[in-house]
DNA sequence: AGTTAGTTTAATCATTTGATTAAAATGGTT
DNA sequence: AACCATTTTAATCAAATGATTAAACTAACT
């Protein structure tokens, strides 16, 4: 009976995992009012009804999606900023190689993110209660003291994520502009990892 | 006859002025696939049918509000890179200028552009033939043959680009993040004009 | 006032889409 | 093999949505 039950879980859990990859691929590719609940099924291989079975309605799998995306992208960063252990300047080149491998497995997740935070930006901000972590953080704590420059934290916190982040939220304009391929942006992208870390640090000295 | 014409096509004009405008703004908003023409309909005060009257469907009337968008987006740079008369520094500030002056009128043109793009980058990129203009042009020459940094002029495109344009893109989660509410944000924009300029001639500088 | 070209609307159609349901298949247990 | 709980499917429903159509309205001109 224990048996048994346990057997069923396992393979349920192994459809509902596969649902649910399936729902993530396609709604950061193609968002939720863009995703057809037919779409998902198709990507899992399953049928439209069984998506339904598991997850109960579109919006209930979307709002899984969303909520381990959002964790996903902020997860790294909170251990970090409050990471006394770190000077400054570690902290920066932390943040950065954290940011740019986040980057080379999930190239379309800040897309995806801040495209439905448009739509629904209360929604999407409840759903992490980041709001003072950050403008109370070491990290932060650190900016404000530092030497000559006396940067706004806010400004230099926009900068370190942007720069990271910005080349894969433009990536397909990138590529066209630059007059380069898949492969010459991901070179380009390996070189990146140091210098916005030198990028950043001349931000501090004046 | 010629002047009732006119007369007429004045207010067609004034109705099919008032339907792209809505248009712009609710799909400036939405997404192509998050609006519905009744949306469009509504914002513009007008029914349905006329909506396909003027503009025949909805993605007509989608790829009109696109091209603009773009022409808005990419329209003052091109006349920038080019000019000779210009040095480094002075393309810099100016770019900079155009830039953060653009968000301030239009602060989700880039997030619109950059969404769309990512469910269909080849309709899109197929809009603008920019491909040869930046890469061959005159600011381009002017980074490579710059002093000491040596910095790949696509890294130096995207950073100017990007330092004037993710605040923007990530509004919501910087007001969140930072405790900010618009109009300290629009003063962190304003400061932000000088500060982009001075960032990106640290670049340059080693 | 009547005519006419151009404009706007209400009503309707056909398709798409999220969701439900009842039946069928599956796999383990007796 | 018969039975049972669980899983999966095909068929169907109801609402939303893009598009069309035929009729009504408007305003200029005679």
């Amino acid at each position: 009976m224990a048996k048994k039950e346990i057997l069923k879980e396992a393979l349920a859990q192994g459809t509902e995992a596969k649902i649910k990859e399936a729902a993530r691929k396609v709604f950061i590719q193609k968002g939720l009012s863009g995703t057809r609940t037919r779409d998902i099924a198709e990507e899992a291989g399953i049928n439209l009804a069984l998506l339904n079975y598991y997850f109960r309605s579109k919006e209930n799998l979307f709002n899984l999606v969303m909520l381990e995306s959002m964790q996903q992208f902020f997860m790294g960063l909170k251990g970090l900023v409050n990471n006394e252990a770190l000077s400054l300047e570690e902290k920066v080149d932390a943040i950065v190689a954290h940011y740019m491998a986040l980057m080379q497995v999930q190239p379309d997740l800040p897309l995806f993110i801040l495209s439905e935070m448009r739509q629904d930006p209360g929604k999407i901000v409840n759903t992490f209660q980041m709001e003072k972590a950050m403008a109370q953080s070491h990290f932060f704590k650190q900016i404000k003291e530092q030497g000559p420059a006396k940067i706004n934290p806010i400004h230099f916190f926009m900068n370190i994520i942007g720069l990271c982040v910005f080349p894969f939220l433009a990536a397909p304009m990138v590529k066209v502009i630059g007059g380069i391929d898949n492969k010459d942006f991901d070179k380009l992208m390996q070189e990146r990892k140091k210098l916005v870390s030198v990028w950043m640090k001349q931000m501090l000295e004046k």
